[in-house]
DNA sequence: CAATACTGTTTCAAGTGTGAAACAATTTTT
DNA sequence: AAAAATTGTTTCACACTTGAAACAGTATTG
């Protein structure tokens, strides 16, 4: 086993892995080679056993893995074992949506506080899930042991959203705001950014492609700026 | 300039640097250097002029950039200057939440339809977005000319609904079902995984962390299954 | 006209990720 | 006991991205 740094890459299909053993799992289906993982989910194998091989030996050689506890091993390599508790910072729509998806979602991820400054949200509810006025953000995150911060709020005003989240003691955040957000190193923060997934779709679409499908080249040289 | 392949990191970075130009806008600012823009905005004023480069030459030796200018022109490489048509198939909380989020946002995506097969939920309305009958999928790309399709179903029908997106000729797709999707080689997917960035945030949590903030080591070896 | 500023472009080194191949070790099957 | 299956592990080649450095070319400034 090795003990450098895990990529994130990796980290991201073990989350990849655990869903697929939970499908087999639901199918009754009890043990299976990483050349079988493989083909099913169309992955590669020796990246699969690599990426296990990183945290330990979970396969039997001449079998392969034994589905359910592949699927316990992985949960807890994750620290999908334990429940985390999400804030949610900005109760517009994208906060909101989140809140109620996130909900609902069976997950051991639970929404239990939404934020905002705007007092005519403050005191309402989403679903089950309380909107807060920002100012109690520190209370609330000791009285519910929040762990996970949500960042819902428009782009000018993340960067100072985070640094306070991150005073009072969060580590993990995923930010919804279109713009990237800086932080110590011993702070994660995922950026979800809807509008660069849209807007590199309207780049692809804007390109022409040739017959194999690829986009070709860009668009003409010779764009020069007149002198004003 | 170049005419090879364009990184889709390339174009995400042009993306970007159009929203930064769009702020140095607003504030009234008319020319802006790669070095200026670069600390402004904590980039790389070498990978600026690199990915503008791939394009044509926009800037001008000895002052920079034309803010408004050079807006304009990433606006056209993104294929933003051209209003798109976006179908949100599945109307359950993630298809109703974007739905709900594209349509305040002002961008040059307009959700024109959703479909569902749940028949309590067709006819219904969500803001100004009708919800339709999956079945009628094909006719309404062409009434409305939808040209973006957005997958949001549960991940065990996420492939089906796929390939009918892609029979009726859309060609970008953007997925939120929490499973890779395959496709033909142009075709465009997107695919935003909800689950993968919350459980990468758990399994930053769940790790040892050293003085540093790095994540030391995995879990100990020896972890040895039993034959049964 | 000289100095300055800044782009456009190339080159290089370093780091990272991927996929294939190979093979010893171990278990099951025959 | 031999054959087959499959993991755990290493190694290698390839591709991609980044960032730095260097420098010619072009515009502005004094």
């Amino acid at each position: 086993m090795k003990v450098e740094k895990i990529s994130e890459l990796t980290t991201n299909r073990l989350s990849v892995y655990l869903r697929c053993l939970n499908e087999l799992s639901a199918k009754g289906i009890k043990t299976v080679s990483s050349d079988d993982l493989a083909k099913r989910f169309h992955l590669n194998s020796a990246q699969i056993r690599k990426d296990l091989a990183y945290f330990g030996e979970f396969g039997v050689r001449g079998v392969g893995y034994y589905v359910d506890n592949l699927r316990q091993d992985l949960t807890k390599i994750l620290g999908l074992d334990k429940p985390h508790n999400v804030g949610i910072i900005g109760a517009g729509r994208m906060g909101t949506a989140l809140a109620d998806y996130y909900e609902y979602s069976q997950t051991n991820f639970s929404v239990v506080a939404l934020f905002d400054t705007d007092k005519a949200k403050v005191g309402q509810k989403v679903g089950n899930v309380k909107i807060h006025d920002i100012k109690k953000f520190e209370e609330l995150v000791k009285k519910e042991e929040i762990d996970v911060a949500v960042i819902a709020v428009p782009a000018q005003y993340a960067q100072d959203i985070l640094e306070m989240v991150v005073k009072v003691g969060i580590k993990a955040i995923m930010n919804f705001a279109p713009i990237p957000l800086k932080a110590e190193e011993n702070i994660k923060i995922r950026t979800v950014d809807l509008t660069i997934s849209l807007e590199s779709l309207s780049y692809f679409l804007a390109q022409p492609t040739g017959e194999n499908g690829k986009i070709m080249k860009p668009i003409a040289k010779n764009r020069r700026i007149k002198k004003k």
